[in-house]
DNA sequence: TATGAATGAGCTTTCATTCAT
DNA sequence: GATGAATGAAAGCTCATTCAT
């Protein structure tokens, strides 16, 4: 056999798709549902599999959520390789480059959506999910982190660091109200693109010595 | 009998004593292990009553945490209100406010915690939370735009309504960052400290036509 | 609460009967169907309450089994202790006391029956099961060899311990025999008379240094 | 096809090892993990084949473990006729052959071990499983009692027949005490040695007309 | 009215058996 | 014929809710 952190690694394409399967439509439980509310039984039902075959590809519920974890990361982490390809292919103005970031990162939380707010759930309570979240979360900040620092000269922030933290937390946070809050702008008489224009202002006001004159 | 919303509207100073008490244990609990985590039995006792006692005073477990949505939006107003009054008494600039504001988010936040990340959770699944949460969302919205609006001279953006959006929601990420993830500041380099004066370093560039000068 | 070893004592005289019926219940099925065929919501069935509640008495199934040696060991012991009275009071040479004691031995495990062979079965699995079982079966020994010490002039082996010892186990064997494999004996064209005849007549020639003259 | 009794009867020499392994392997899981939790996965790994070709052997799970009865059975059997020729050959005087049979029914079930614990267990919820057991002991009963009547002249006993069920019965039982309950005995403070010795005196005592003068 | 024991639906997980490859 | 993935019924156990006292 061939298990690996409570996945089992198929070696065959059906089986692959089928472990595909079951992570997407975990996925997709997880973010309507939650994790507690979504069951084995629903996972394995709209994944199209018995009950019985979800345990060949996962050793219990949790492994299927880091699993989901993983698979989330990679939609991110290679969104995020694009994005970085193409800055470096057309280099323009960081303050352009912001507003790809923006709009890319609205993009890439459109997919994962709710089941962010699963991680960040079941972050308290399990180390495991808390380890591979910090981690993600230590990557993507690391190449912000670097991104800004070979474009210093651009800055008017010193501390680099700090400024992709926070700058991250904006990114995410601004993606979060446009994706999952829709309802809350329209609500609020905004709407996504008001509220991103704004989020492009602010990070160009924070982050550049030179920002662009104007408002959002 | 009195019924309202699922909850139970006691006459009696003792039953309301005991709702109260109720409440405050289902706060703690919800945010220490969870909404689903937390059972009613949990709840009960915590508060000192039967089990069935609590049926008495709410519909089922989620009218309690309706209930403590409520609570923990009274204690937030109140901080709020208390912060206008204090911001209408002595008049500073609102570069200096925002400095206030922000470091009051965080200790409102640090009272609330883990029970707003329950709120989150739940207001995915369930409408009457949205809808509660939505609420909350938009009072607290239409304070900071009223608190801007009349300070539109220092401003230099003219959208207020989605500048106190945009505001709000970079007030409660950086709270949530400080007050639940200490761990990832400290795991990424950085402490609250660098964080707080970053982000308000950052509302101030956004928000102000005239931001002090120096860095964050 | 008041809880110990995985069982709950009941302080009230409904909840004493309940958990009864339930170790009842519990001691029939084990006896019947063996442990794992015997499903915690048949014995709840069987005692008349809700899955559930076997659950507010014992806090597994194993709990409920570890009552079941122990309620099988009073009545042995009980038994066994009715039985020395007997014998301290009406003082008959051990030749006939031998008889009694075969005769008692089928009495007592008439009641308590397959539930011995579950116990013999989880005996290898369970360390609490074991430690229980060998516990009990020491107490028999000991006050077996008491019994044989105390009337030495009338035996004819030294060894009292191994005496004891093997006359238990001829005991139970017999006892087994008769009680749960009656068909065998009667296949085999023997009955229980015959048989138990037979036993006392072994055990008087292996203990008595003058044992009755005449076969079985 | 070949089948019978739930067993399928293979006519290639291939064939027939397959299931060779197959019985091989179940006696050794049901006697190591009991009847239950030896699953048939277990089984067909342990004998190197496929889960689905057990069924091909075997109808279904008790099937295989009749086999083993069976298998069990043959080893008993034939040890039994190995030493009833060696008795036939070299005659000695019944005293010494019941030295010889308790130390050979020792060995025998040294091998069959935990096996047995199974058939016990099963041999009351089951019919099948039932019926071959009594059809075992009654052969080997019959055995015993030939073996006794042609050595009547050195009996005490007239009853041969239970006389034969008896001392199998103890035999047995000296025979699990030794093996299976080695711990017990130690406990005890007793020891294998003593322990037959005692059991070789009480059958000496019991059967013959002119037992050994001499205790245990 | 307050109690907390009782309820039972429903959860995660296992495993004897089947069946497409 | 052999394979082992797929199946799904059923296990032990939990907990929101009810109800007799």
């Amino acid at each position: 056999m061939n298990w690996e952190n409570g996945e089992y690694r198929p070696q065959q394409a059906r089986a692959e798709a089928r472990k595909e399967r079951l992570v997407e439509a975990a996925l997709a439980l997880f973010a309507e549902k939650g994790f507690h509310a979504a069951t084995t039984k629903d996972i394995a039902a709209s994944a199209g599999v018995a009950t019985g075959s979800f345990y060949r590809y996962f050793r219990d519920k949790k492994a299927v959520f880091l699993a989901c974890m993983h698979r989330s990361e990679e939609r991110i982490m290679g969104g995020v390789a694009a994005l970085a390809r193409r800055m470096e292919q057309d280099r323009v103005p960081l303050a352009r480059e912001l507003d790809r970031l923006v709009r890319f990162t609205v993009e890439a939380h459109r997919e994962v959506r709710g089941f962010h707010r699963e991680v960040l759930q079941l972050l308290i309570a399990d180390a495991d999910v808390a380890a591979l979240a910090r981690e993600r979360e230590t990557r993507v900040r690391a190449w912000l982190a670097r991104l800004l620092a070979v474009r210093r000269e651009q800055l008017r922030v010193d501390d680099v660091e700090a400024a992709a933290a926070l700058t991250l937390d904006v990114l995410e946070e601004a993606a979060h109200r446009a994706v999952i809050f829709e309802a809350d702008l329209r609500e609020a008489g905004l709407d996504e693109e008001r509220l991103l224009r704004n989020v492009v202002d602010m990070l160009r006001r924070y982050l550049l010595a030179d920002p662009p004159p104007g408002g959002p």
